[in-house]
DNA sequence: ACGATTTCCGGACAGGTGTCCGCGTCAAGC
DNA sequence: GCTTGACGCGGACACCTGTCCGGAAATCGT
């Protein structure tokens, strides 16, 4: 009763040869009562059960995976485990899958390491593969089209513009698109943007948000919004977002709204405005891109994108199961989820 | 060359006994290029190895698994997704696992469903299970007799006071300890606890600290330190943190030093003393516990107390890597990291 | 006590891999 | 042309489970 010092413990037992030759049944009877078979007697069923209860056997789950042809396994591949968006969508996608019968394989990128990633994925048998987050763009198009050659049903979330792969990802355009429309509606009219640079590829489609907004309102671009990205190095994104925010308080005429590519940076931001003197959002407004716990928490409340992660993972869970359920798809699925704008006090109506 | 349309893309397979028809070898052959073993030409070994990347073959994992003895496999066992500090460890772990060649098995903890995780790590014949975070003691207790009959490695961190478990564990009264130290050398002799009540068990250790620095001092706990946890629901911690401050500020003669049970209820506080004029740390002095980013975001920045997570899973790794090399110790270990108090600008001389 | 029925045994196979071993084959060396 | 290696073939076994099936044994009813 009282191990692991008593001697007599139960011994260890490992397949069900050992637990039959232990309860003095055969193998196959003992399998029978594991696997819920009928035509046994109630007395043997308990007598078997008991020993498992004692011994605390567990079966092999290689031996059983090997014969049945499904393993009901999804192998998740993350791009870090730090960012809160991205564990806030790891956290519901692994509880929904679980749900669902289906048991999740996580693990972490690392650059050039995505295709030992999937061997292990593919070797382990998983019948989907799920990637979150940000990746190289041409390594993730590579295991794209392996995991089509081998007819596994997969979904990449957030990152977007992989050819041949399905995808579910937030509308970043639109995102952009409702916060400049929020921001022109409060009267104003130069921007700057932080860390959202004007012509790089991988926020292209932000970019494409925000010019669409300024030509709704007969604005241009290079004229009213401005980006000091090259300037400063992007380490620490509060670190980054106060010098982007110093940058533009030596200007002669600085902007009055202040874009940043997420919360990090907009905090960062708003903490240069502070120290400088101005207040917010009476002198400046800025927003932020995520939504993450911490935006309640500043003073003033930042306003925000919220990325939808419910929204976004019941797609992503449709997508799988029905791909899953009814086979691959003819052409690549793309889903995109709309974004919400969250207001709250650190935009307001421009100074001048 | 472009699949996935075209017809004559390379065909799947699924087993070696596939592979060797494909290549138009025996399947042992096949085998043997796979394990490198010697007496091959060269040019067969080529052979072989150009099929395998044409055809992307993966060897059956449990196959390979079922009949090797080792796994090379730990199952992590996590109190939750979310918690930032439980994040880093878990990040850092897996990363140093994955170098020493293990694969991680992450499972998310829910209340009532130990049992079936830990069966599920048991089945998959894991080498050791790490449980990272705070659990129900009576649960854990006995997942970790379970482990131990079965002569698993295992290992808790953060959970502190399981019998018979082998735990690494943030000294938490030295931490409390040390934080009390510096309020009291700057004056400090009233105290507000913030999250932390008195008697209850699961807080006693940093109880034990608390009391231990004002006795050095010749205070007693109950007539110097107060805390009004009973009257707060805990549901968001900063909103814990914002209404427990205003319970203190409600008093006729408020502490001047508040201590928090983590930096989320630090700054929930240090908001409500702000809203209320009061200057940080002029007149009230606030610390954090967990030593998260955000800490050095807030105005001003919060005195905190850094987890130690690099020594703290270095420790772990020292621990699982020597119990699976030497076997399971006779007595459980127990290691204890030293906290590290860092000291902002949210703590100053008191007032009075 | 006998037949009918329930219950259990034990052999067999499949599933994919790693490994061992005897034997056939082919090419090179003499 | 013969011997000698080098090399590949294919059968066998082990790992563990789930399942089927014929036969043996125990149990039950009468």
């Amino acid at each position: 009763m009282s191990f692991p010092d008593s001697k007599n413990a139960p011994p260890r037992i490992t397949s069900t040869a050992e637990l039959a030759r232990h309860v003095g049944l055969a193998r196959t009877t003992v399998s029978r009562v594991l696997n819920r078979q009928p035509g046994l007697k109630p007395s043997t069923i308990e007598r078997v059960q008991k020993a498992i209860a004692e011994t605390g056997f567990t079966p092999n789950a290689f031996a059983t995976l090997l014969k049945g042809k499904g393993t009901s396994s999804v192998g998740i591949c993350m791009e870090n485990l730090l960012t809160p968006p991205l564990l806030r969508k790891l956290a519901t996608l692994q509880r929904q899958l679980r749900g669902q019968g289906y048991t999740s394989l996580i693990e972490v990128y690392a650059p050039g390491e995505s295709r030992t990633i999937l061997r292990h994925f593919l070797s382990m048998r998983v019948e989907a593969v799920v990637f979150i987050g940000h990746f190289d763009a041409g390594e993730l198009e590579a295991r794209i089209r392996e995991l089509l050659r081998h007819r596994v049903v997969h979904l990449v979330i957030d990152h977007h513009g992989i050819p041949h792969a399905n995808t579910v990802t937030l509308d970043r355009a639109q995102a952009m698109r409702k916060m400049m429309d929020h921001l022109l509606a409060l009267g104003h009219r130069s921007f700057g943007l932080l860390g959202i640079p004007l012509d790089h590829p991988s926020h292209l489609e932000r970019i494409h948000g925000i010019r669409a907004a300024l030509a709704a309102q007969g604005l241009d671009l290079q004229a009213s919004a401005r980006s000091f990205d090259a300037q400063c190095v992007r380490a620490q994104d509060f670190e980054f977002g106060h010098a982007l925010a110093r940058q533009f308080l030596a200007l002669k005429q600085p902007p009055t709204a202040y874009v940043a590519l997420n919360d990090e940076i907009a905090i960062g931001a708003m903490r240069a405005f502070q120290e400088d003197g101005l207040a917010i959002p009476r002198d400046v407004s800025v927003t932020g891109f995520n939504n993450q716990d911490i935006c309640t928490m500043m003073a003033p409340p930042l306003t925000t994108v919220d990325q939808q992660i419910e929204p976004t993972i019941k797609a992503a869970m449709q997508v799988l199961m029905s791909h899953l359920r009814n086979g691959l798809p003819s052409r690549p699925i793309l889903r995109t989820i709309p974004p919400e704008v969250i207001i709250r006090q650190s935009t307001g109506r421009a100074a001048r």
